[in-house]
DNA sequence: ACTTAAAGTTTCGATTCGAAACCAGTTGCG
DNA sequence: CGCAACTGGTTTCGAATCGAAACTTTAAGT
């Protein structure tokens, strides 16, 4: 059997719900943009974002909390608190590239100037991508949901060698799986 | 000149509070997964999801306005009505998934049983990548940010041809960028 | 005609958001 | 030292949003 129906209430296994409940809210989204863009100090996201005081108060400590900024005093002026990415928050970036992209391309109109490029040529970014476990670009429609056991075993019953990837999996689209090949 | 700031406050040139407006309330990552599940219907979606009656049938109608899902009663049943993605939502899966990987990777300890696999082979899909305009896959670390005039212009002053990709860009880290090359 | 199903709407209390005021350590300066 | 200004908060309180439960409407089913 190939196209199955994920289990959308057990969000114990599923990483969205857990991705949304720091990322879902409000600002989340725009104050890593910042951190990205390269602001650190708590007066520089006020007047940047136009955010609230008590509510960015609230969304770094919740960032910090999980893992994704980090929180130090300046040593040079104890005023200060810097707040920078870990490898967790930089790791949300194609996530934050994915949404930004759609947006640009759906809902903007303008030509964005600062244009975010690769720093080897200068030439700008593709689009954030799903990719094959070679390589290959996927679409939404070349995606197929599979029993873990079933992993790698194809339509025809041949198998494939399931030697690269091993820990990442997903969600998907199966009604028009079905209709494909069910 | 190479790292630029960009402005966030212009928020008519940037993708992301445009995305936001619509993907960044609650519940509309999760519909949004169900729809990707195959889910069609108002009391599908209701008991799937766990989510309240009004506040489902306002991000229903919030989707559908911003085209993300079009809404079109059932031929065979008149009572019942069909909510799908159209392509402007499709297009969200790199982000939903990007998303999804992230929380599965940080915040979700158990291996996830139905994975999503690549039709072709069924073998595990890879990471939602972030692609050189060639195809190379960047890391965070790999961006720039730069003026459009200066697209291609290395930082050696030699040129990169830019005949790929044109219409896409993005927003980065120029902090570290600064340090690093600036 | 009566019952059930599907898809909403209404109502109302609980939570969250947001603007503005207030507060507490530093720091800079005369 | 004494005092103003700066940074990063917390408090307060009205407005908007969320969520559970009851109610409404249209369409099948029998």
């Amino acid at each position: 059997m190939g196209g199955m129906r994920e289990p959308l209430r057990d969000l114990v296994y599923c990483g969205l719900p857990q991705a949304l409940e720091v990322m879902g809210e409000r600002w989340s989204f725009m104050i890593l943009r910042a951190s990205f863009n390269g602001l650190h100090h708590f007066e520089e996201f006020l007047s940047e974002l136009g955010i609230a005081r008590n509510i960015l108060s609230n969304r770094l400590a919740k960032l910090v909390e999980h893992g994704i900024l980090k929180r130090d005093s300046c040593p040079d002026d104890r005023r200060k608190v810097e707040y920078r990415l870990t490898e967790k928050g930089f790791d949300l970036l194609p996530a934050m590239l994915a949404l930004r992209q759609w947006g640009q391309k759906y809902c903007v109109e303008f030509v964005e100037n600062p244009v975010l490029v690769d720093e080897r040529d200068r030439l700008p970014i593709g689009p954030v991508s799903i990719l094959a476990h070679d390589g290959r670009i996927l679409g939404p429609h070349d995606l197929w949901l599979s029993a873990r056991e079933d992993v790698g075993l194809r339509a025809d019953g041949s198998r494939a060698d399931p030697a690269g990837s091993l820990a990442r999996g997903d969600v998907v689209d199966l009604a028009s799986k079905k209709a494909v090949s069910g």
